[in-house]
DNA sequence: TTTCATACATGCGTTTTTGCACGTGTGAGA
DNA sequence: TCTCACACGTGCAAAAACGCATGTATGAAA
């Protein structure tokens, strides 16, 4: 008669997955345990929570308000696990820190391997997506993100200010310099999809040539000579093989943050993990910003 | 390293209750169950939520927090468990309505074999006990409650009005009648431990001998010819034994209701549980008050 | 039509969880 | 001091839950 808090857990994922499968690995549990306990929850309740149909689980209205309420369950479990993990003084266990994929390979990893020998009985994860993790769930303890802002709910702290400017091979800033009124081919960031103005103004001969929606690929095409990409400064600068050009003169950018939930800040292994990231960033401020003038008059870099 | 819902309802368990033994009785299993999961938790967590002490389990400011967060989580379930009984359209199954014992007895039980006579799939449970049962928790689909108003958050209807008077034995009532200046002993409940001032201006021979805690140890004392008792006018009329003196003329008193949480009162087992009471009550609604006027004439009953 | 991928059902052996019986320690009351 | 009630720990066997392997149905793609 009595309906157990995991089985409610359990509709709530189906609800949410659409599927046995889908739910089992949000759970962790294989799917034939979802099914049964679904059955079970069914069973107990005397009501039918789901269609079978040939395409998955559908959830009938009771199964939905059954997930509506589990959702506030989840959201009270998952204020609870991060006020746990706030109070939790040890330097020992899990600690989750997202970046960016390139962030990491080029900024952070040498500082993440002095934390790890600061602190071996942390179990350093570090999820190196693009992704935007919810903090609020604990997907990650701590994020660095490029943002104008922190977010929110969020606390944090700015590590760097950002410029970015173009770079290409030298084969191209070498072209530039002897011609500046020759064609020049351009690779863009789907997620900028415009040349700035001050490009076409002041190179009038810019064409886009290629467009990418990975990052990675457009270092890529830049450092084989496909054409002058925008970056910012400090991956401009740490890809072997590019120059900086001075076609797009260094141009504010979104800054670099370290974020994390309020409730979290406060933990031993987070704060621990502040003080080796903070300091190893600002050191290398410089890295970030160009130099001179941003608006006017363009550098060679 | 994640810690199951079920866990963190019975550390809930074990913060109110202070021991395995009453955490198991709320939860329903064994109390060494509620040990090995409190021991799991504990593994789980890596953290210390209870201190083992002679006289059993003291939480730690850890297993507060897990608790204060469980509350949430449990008032989640409730609302849950309430609005999926409240659409409920089978009229088979649990139901579960309270009432005091006094009018469970001489009120309510024929109606109760009506009930159960039309609807014989409903599983119908009657904890008979003056406590208030905590509707949100459903602790009872239903309760019949004497009190003035229904209660912020319930929905009530009102069965019937009320009044008391004064019941003694018929020897009690030939005595005042022959001399009414006569000594007269009264059995006082210590809910209401003063006579009223009706009384003593009228009878200043009046004098409290008796006081119980309990309703019924009164009826007896009353019935054992111990002295007058103020009684609500039903339950004196339906004692046998007793008859109505007219030393206390009927006096308003707390209503009769009946109440439910405003989430489960559409069930159809609520909906044909107050279609069978509402109308037997209120067809009987002069048993429940007296005759003429009430602050001024005495009658006799 | 065949093949493949998705999504679920079912049977079986294993692992985990649970309940029960028994034992320990402690404090109140005779 | 003795006994009893209470609260908890432990070992073992039963029960429940689980994962895995296998089989079926359906729809999309070759």
């Amino acid at each position: 008669m009595k309906l157990g808090w995991d089985d409610i857990k359990t509709v709530h994922a189906l609800v949410r997955g659409g599927s046995l499968a889908a739910a089992a690995t949000e759970l962790g549990v294989n799917y034939t345990t979802v099914a049964r306990r679904i059955q079970r929850a069914e069973d107990t309740l005397g009501l039918k929570l789901f269609e079978r149909l040939a395409d998955g689980y559908a959830p009938t209205d009771t199964a939905r308000l059954v997930a509506e309420h589990a959702a506030k369950m989840e959201a009270e479990e998952h204020s609870l696990m991060r006020q746990l993990a706030g109070r939790d003084g040890r330097l020992s266990g899990k600690l989750t820190v997202t970046a960016p994929q390139l962030l990491i390979a080029h900024l952070l990893a040498p500082m993440l391997e002095t934390f790890v020998k600061q602190h071996p009985e942390v179990d350093l994860r570090v999820p190196a997506t693009n992704d935007i993790l919810d903090l609020s769930r604990r997907e990650a303890d701590l994020a660095v993100r490029i943002s104008r802002e922190p977010g929110d709910t969020l606390k944090g702290l700015r590590l760097a200010r950002q410029h970015t400017a173009s770079f290409a091979t030298q084969g191209w800033a070498d072209r530039i310099a002897a011609d500046p009124s020759a064609p020049i081919d351009w690779i863009l960031y789907d997620a900028y999809p415009r040349l700035p103005d001050i490009v076409t103004a002041r190179y009038p001969s810019s064409r886009v040539r290629y467009r990418f929606d990975d990052m990675v690929a457009i270092l890529g095409a830049a450092q084989s000579g496909l054409g002058l990409a925008r970056l910012p400064m400090f991956l401009g600068r740490v890809t072997p093989g590019l120059v900086q050009v001075p076609v797009l003169p260094p141009q504010p950018y979104a800054d670099i943050w370290v974020v994390g939930h309020a409730d979290v800040w406060p933990s031993a292994k987070v704060r621990a993990f502040r003080d080796c990231l903070v300091p190893h960033l600002r050191a290398r401020r410089d890295l970030f910003v160009g130099e001179g003038d941003l608006s006017t008059s363009p550098q060679v870099g």
